[in-house]
RNA sequence: GGCGGGGUAGCUCAGCUGGUUAGAGCGACGGAUUCAUAACCCGUAGGUCGGCAGUUCAAGUCUGCCUCCCGCCA
């Protein structure tokens, strides 16, 4: 994995940076855990680690969304940005530094690296006539009237001047290096579908746009703005202090780049594995070790409730079974680099079997039998005997067998093997019976065997504790008290793992007082987790519904459904409703590759795979998600709260089911003559034609809207205006000044549709 | 459509270069036990190793075809 020699005394890791678009779930936690698992281990080891993660913030969707949210798009990436830093704090996670794409640093790293491709000479202006998709900010081949392959939207035909940079000049490089370097990426299926697609043939990439300004201006010409891949690629080196003059910056980026590992989300292989890699060999740059992709997190809780949302958030996990149970089953339960799926009873089983039972309830008779039988002091071990001979080897095994399973992250590997010594010692300790003399048995002979016994099943845990303590660092930490070894991180900072060896618990040790580890989680702790979910799904669907901002817009809900992806990184993990019917939602299906192309997320992809019947409902809660958090208060983070929408007065289910929505068609569409907001539509539903009127006139043009799908009222009474007769209302959301946003889906959905 | 990866006990998965009665953990069932978080320990549970056909003395383990799932690319 790694390689190189430096890389055993410094280590420098990543995340993907989180898009900013959607709040933080399960997905993006995913990979956060699993570097913060890493880095320390690492830093256990004795290794400087420096350990990297952030937030992606530009790009159009990012300025849209701000809009629809009625905030500047500095509030609004702050304040979700703040929302993943906050809930990496909460976790405990031990990060050392978090960057904004919007701090200056960034910014002025970006423009260097981009000046510096350009004055190396491979970034050159050059225009691009051809259709664009806006919503996932992605260039598409095809005639005017191709839809975007990723969202299914319209694409509409742009001609505009950009910068390219001279991707395909490093076609054969990229291939040597792979080749020169085959540990650089993984896993395996990776690497080969990177290989494959340069092997492909590699296309000059635009690397700036004009068509809007949320973004990191091109030096020189700052009518253009950076491409949010190479602004958000660029995270990576400008968190160290590349551009920068302070000496201190500089000092960092020398110590620490190239970085030993990006973790990324598999979606967004081809930026790390491509782009990333061309645009540094072009700025002479150093090229990372290593870029390892985790697989999605899938979600199997379908059933659980397809009018309330599946967003499972770390959070909800934290507060009922704590971030220990969380990093554990992820790391555990999930084959690093596989797919793999979440549910609260696959969570509580591996909580309650491994940790309750398992771990923690070793700890806890030990350290009874400790305190009952020797007064809480560990006592003189004696000569060993065949029984102590054999945990000790098996924990010497397992000292053996986890650190190479844990360094090739095979975590689940790694646990596995520790967890061995965990049930031997369990064994061991039955076996032995320290509680009962039998009746032959002399008292001096049976305090012996005691004392043997309970001193050698203690080492056993201190083994155990240490090696796992980059993974439950809490467990760990209170483990490490109770056999009286004080405070863990302090040992850390000794790299204790250097030199974890059998033996390293003396007699005479004070243990400390025994609590309990890992409680057990009764029946309800599923329903509590549950229920938290649901509260706060239905309280965003609440707070959505009464306000403004009601009908979610066709962009803003594409985006935000899909946008929880990060750009960079994005997508640490799919995170998905698990589909038994990936197939059943074909318009979605494409929505991955929009992860990788622009900043689509992994939410979005997710959703790809979800039952056909949980999808719209799933992708929309999430779009209504995002819009809370800054239209009102989301639960959490108070930095993130702004005015709660106007609430309106409340109504019962009856009388939502009194309005009949439906999915439409535009066939037509033309201005009313005499009415500059007017808009004539003739609408298919599927079952019949009708004309429809609309006062989008100023915002919409005509042309663009045939073929749309849009929402409309079916049985609202007709109305004339103008001398027409309006048989229904299309939906939009309305955007303070008036302007509005219709409606529609990420998904392809049949006309005539009822939305209910 | 091209390429790649998959389909092994109820669940999650191991099974390297082919070789005795196909494994682990969890769950389930039975027993034992009480130091411990109704935990721990012991034992049991018969899965056509996706299907078919080959190669071989011998095939989850190699070959071909089929089927289903997933991903990348077009």
């Amino acid at each position: 994995m790694t390689n190189s020699a430096s890389s055993s005394t410094r280590f420098y890791l990543t995340t993907p940076i989180y898009y900013v678009n959607a709040r933080p779930h399960l997905g993006h936690a995913y990979s956060t855990i699993v570097c913060d698992a890493i880095a320390r281990r690492k830093r256990a080891l004795g290794i400087e680690t420096w350990f990297l993660t952030g937030t992606d913030e530009h790009g159009q969707k990012i300025e849209r969304s701000a809009q629809l949210a009625g905030r500047t798009p500095e509030d609004f990436a702050a304040a979700i940005s703040a929302e993943f830093r906050g809930l990496w704090d909460r976790l405990g996670l031990s990060y050392d530094d978090f960057i904004r794409t919007t701090e200056e640093r960034h910014q002025r790293g970006t423009q260097q690296l981009f000046a510096t491709l350009r004055d190396k000479g491979f970034i050159y202006k050059g225009s691009y006539t051809g259709q664009y998709c806006v919503s996932d900010e992605l260039y598409v081949d095809g005639p005017p009237g191709t839809v975007c392959p990723d969202c299914g939207r319209p694409t509409e035909t742009v001609s505009e001047e950009n910068y390219f940079f001279k991707l395909s000049a490093f076609e054969r490089k990229l291939l040597d290096f792979y080749e020169a370097n085959p540990g650089f990426m993984g896993p395996e299926s990776t690497r080969r579908e990177v290989i494959a697609f340069v092997r492909g043939g590699l296309k000059d990439l635009s690397v700036s746009r004009t068509s809007f300004s949320w973004g990191i201006p091109v030096p020189g010409d700052e009518k253009h703005v950076i491409y949010v891949w190479l602004d958000a690629l660029a995270n990576y080196i400008t968190a160290l202090g590349y551009g920068s003059d302070d000496p201190v910056d500089q000092a960092r980026f020398a110590k620490f780049w190239p970085a030993d590992m990006h973790l990324i989300g598999k979606e967004i292989s081809r930026f790390h594995c491509v782009y990333w890699p061309a645009f540094l060999m072009a700025a002479g740059i150093p090229l990372p070790r290593s870029v390892r992709a985790n697989g999605w997190l899938l979600f199997d809780q379908g059933k659980m409730s397809k009018s309330k949302g599946n967003i499972v958030r770390a959070e909800t996990v934290h507060e009922v079974l704590g971030a220990d149970a969380l990093r554990y089953f992820l790391l555990r339960e999930i084959p690093f680099g596989q797919d793999g799926s979440f549910s609260f009873d696959a969570l509580v089983q591996r909580y309650n079997g491994d940790l309750a039972n398992g771990y923690g309830n070793l700890v806890s008779r030990v350290v009874s039998m400790v305190h009952k039988y020797f007064g809480g002091i560990v006592p003189e071990a004696g000569p060993e005997t065949a029984a102590e001979a054999a945990l000790r080897e098996t924990a010497v095994g397992a000292i053996a067998a986890f650190g190479p399973a844990f360094d090739e992250l095979n975590f689940s590997e790694a646990l596995k093997a520790l967890w061995v010594l965990v049930a031997e010692t369990d064994g061991y300790l039955t076996a032995n019976a320290p509680w009962k003399r039998p009746a032959d048995r002399p008292e001096a002979e049976h305090v012996a065997l005691q004392a043997r016994v309970l001193a050698t099943a203690a080492e056993a845990i201190r083994i155990i504790t240490a090696l796992v303590y980059p993974i439950l660092p809490d467990a760990a930490a209170k483990v490490w008290l109770q056999l009286g070894q004080g405070e863990i991180a302090d040992a850390a900072k000794k790299s204790f793992l250097t030199e974890l060896a059998w033996g390293g618990l003396n007699a005479g040790t004070k243990l400390g007082e025994p609590a309990p580890l890992f409680p057990r989680a009764e029946k309800d702790a599923i329903e509590r987790m549950q229920k938290i979910e649901e509260q706060n799904s239905s309280s965003v669907i609440e707070a959505a519904t009464n306000g403004t901002a009601n009908s979610a817009p066709a962009s803003a809900s594409g985006e935000a459904s899909s946008g929880s992806a990060s750009t960079c990184g994005a997508a640490s993990s799919g995170f998905a409703a698990k589909g038994e019917t990936a197939t059943s939602a074909p318009a979605a299906k494409t929505a991955e590759k929009g992860a990788i192309v622009s900043e689509i997320s992994e939410m979005q992809t997710s959703w790809d795979n979800a039952p056909v019947d949980s999808v719209g409902i799933d992708a929309a809660d999430e779009a209504l998600a995002y819009e809370t958090v800054a239209l009102s208060s989301a639960p959490v983070p108070a930095a993130v709260q702004s005015p709660a929408p106007p609430q309106e007065a409340q109504i019962t289910i009856d009388d939502v089911v009194k309005v009949d929505l439906r999915v439409a068609q535009i066939l037509v569409a033309e201005r009313v003559p005499k009415a500059d907001k007017l808009l004539r539509l003739e609408v298919d539903l599927g079952y019949e034609k009708r004309q429809i009127l609309a006062g989008i006139a100023q915002y919409y043009e005509p042309e663009k809207l045939v073929g749309r799908k849009i929402v409309i009222v079916a049985n609202l009474a007709p109305r004339k205006m103008r001398g027409l007769e309006s048989n229904g209302m299309l939906l939009a959301a309305s955007l303070e000044g008036g302007s509005p946003v219709l409606a529609g889906f990420l998904e392809d959905v049949p006309l005539g549709a009822r939305l209910k």
